[in-house]
RNA sequence: GGAGGGGUGCCGGAGUGGUUAAUCGGAGCAGUCUGUAAAACUGCCGCCUGUUGGGCUACGUAGGUUCGAAUCCUACCCCCUCCA
């Protein structure tokens, strides 16, 4: 039943596509597609958790498709109730219009432009009247609502659950109806939604759209899904020495997701790499380091992909100093024969390097902190001007003395 | 409108007058090990400081009782459940 022409298409990082018949047929039809992909402007950055929906846009749009992007600046002011806290601060429109400029920025960087339709929520809901509010809502019960997942979770579970958040879904859903979407793109978290916009179109007349879903990628910490908030993503806009880092320290078990959803390597490649780690044949860390490399390549370039995966072998694999590092003034209170003494606090607080006193402290006695490779116990030093501070395994920094008298 | 339950540090969640900056778990940070993987072990994990010490701030908000409060009282705000 396998469509050879669609496979890579509808198969390689898709969790679940309803109708897949359906959508088959509006692919088969050759007509150019309206294909939705929504976001709330609440947080501008994208990271390679979108990614994977957006790599599967694009393969859409180059088969002739046409991406709507709907800015949600009216659902971002609800904030989607999918994580745990509903409240969130109200955006002002000065900042809604800033963080869609960034985000477009960076959605363009896999999507194709000039196969993209921008459109804002307020078009529609800015005009918005109360008796368009009742016609909405009237089609939808309670029950309905708190079928999806984390509104039962939570209604459940005692906690909170304001009539707005059950607004969500009936506003994501509408702009379907707006845009005439004939497929929906999201993660699995948007199966709800998704499946709402389908009755909402059916209800007022329209095909009901169809519903591609993508696998959530899970974040660095490797185990809950890629989130800004979380702090276990990677950033689309990240240096390409913080990318290949980043991608460096995913568990090896998630090697084989990231190729699969975020990389054009090949499927049979994939499958052998599979098969070399299941037979121990390969170091996990050489996948990777491919892994890595292929990511830069994709964000920045080729050069930049090989000039990140040297500096990792250099800092990590050879424990050696990198070759540009921040040069920070500190100031000295007197000095003999070339060693001057400086108090390294002063500094390393004001540039934010350590959050307080006490981090430095625990730092200093934890040995988190070198001096040319020697660990210091105190922060008064006796440096010579540029001398090479290290702050935890990351942080760098060139020392500039300052003699005060 | 009525009855009851609850708001604790990044999150979850103990604690019901003093030895509580607050048990415990998770997250996080650092060290050892290593492949900036996993696992493991160790330490840290409010801020300031003259650091085997001192001070300040903190348990929804504002007051009060007390030598002393997260713990008691009053008011207010917010959340949950049930009844109407």
């Amino acid at each position: 039943m396998i469509d050879l022409r669609f496979g890579t298409l509808l198969k390689r990082g898709v969790e679940e596509i309803i109708v897949e018949q359906e959508l088959t047929k509006l692919l088969e039809s050759g007509r150019c597609l309206r294909l939705k992909q929504g976001f709330d402007p609440s947080s501008p950055d994208i990271h390679l958790g979108h990614v994977a929906g957006l790599r599967k846009l694009r393969q859409f749009q180059d088969l002739g498709h046409k991406v709507i992007l709907v800015i949600g600046d009216w659902t971002a002011r609800i904030g989607d109730p999918s994580g745990q806290s509903a409240t969130r601060p109200m955006l002002s429109p000065q900042e809604v219009e800033a963080n869609a400029e960034t985000y477009m920025k960076q959605f363009f960087k896999v999507i194709d432009k000039d196969k993209t339709e921008v459109r804002w929520q307020s078009e529609w809901y800015g005009r918005f009247t109360l008796d368009d509010v009742i016609r909405l809502t009237s089609k939808f019960t309670i029950a309905q609502l708190l079928a999806r997942e984390d509104f039962n979770r939570r209604y459940s579970s005692g906690n909170p659950v304001s009539l707005t958040e059950l607004l969500y879904p009936l506003l994501q859903g509408y702009d379907s109806v707006v845009i005439k979407a004939d497929v929906e793109f999201g993660g699995t978290d948007q199966k709800f939604n998704c499946l709402l916009g389908r009755e909402l179109q059916q209800s007022m007349g329209q095909p009901s759209q169809q519903v591609f879903l993508v696998p959530l990628l899970i974040g660095t910490d490797g185990s809950q899904k890629m989130s800004k908030s979380l702090d276990n993503h990677i950033a689309i806009d990240e240096t390409p020495q913080e990318m290949y880092g980043k991608v460096m320290s995913i568990p090896d078990c998630l090697i084989i997701d990231y190729f699969e959803l975020i990389t054009d390597a090949p499927d049979e490649e994939i499958a052998a790499f599979k098969e070399q780690m299941n037979t121990g044949s390969v170091n996990p860390m050489n996948l990777k380091k491919r892994l890595a490399h292929e990511i830069v390549k994709q964000f920045h370039d080729n050069q930049a992909a090989i000039e990140a995966e040297e500096h990792f072998t250099k800092i990590f694999q050879k424990g050696e100093i990198p070759n540009n590092i921040p040069e920070y003034t500190f100031t000295a209170k007197y000095a003999q024969s070339g060693l001057y003494e400086v108090d390294i606090a002063p500094t390393l607080l004001q540039k934010e390097l350590v959050k307080s006193n006490n981090e430095l402290k625990r730092l200093l006695a934890q040995g988190a902190i070198e001096l040319n490779g020697r660990k210091l116990s105190t922060s008064i030093v006796d440096a010579q001007d540029g001398g090479t501070l290290r702050i935890g395994k990351r942080c760098f920094i060139r020392m500039a003395i300052n003699q005060a008298l």
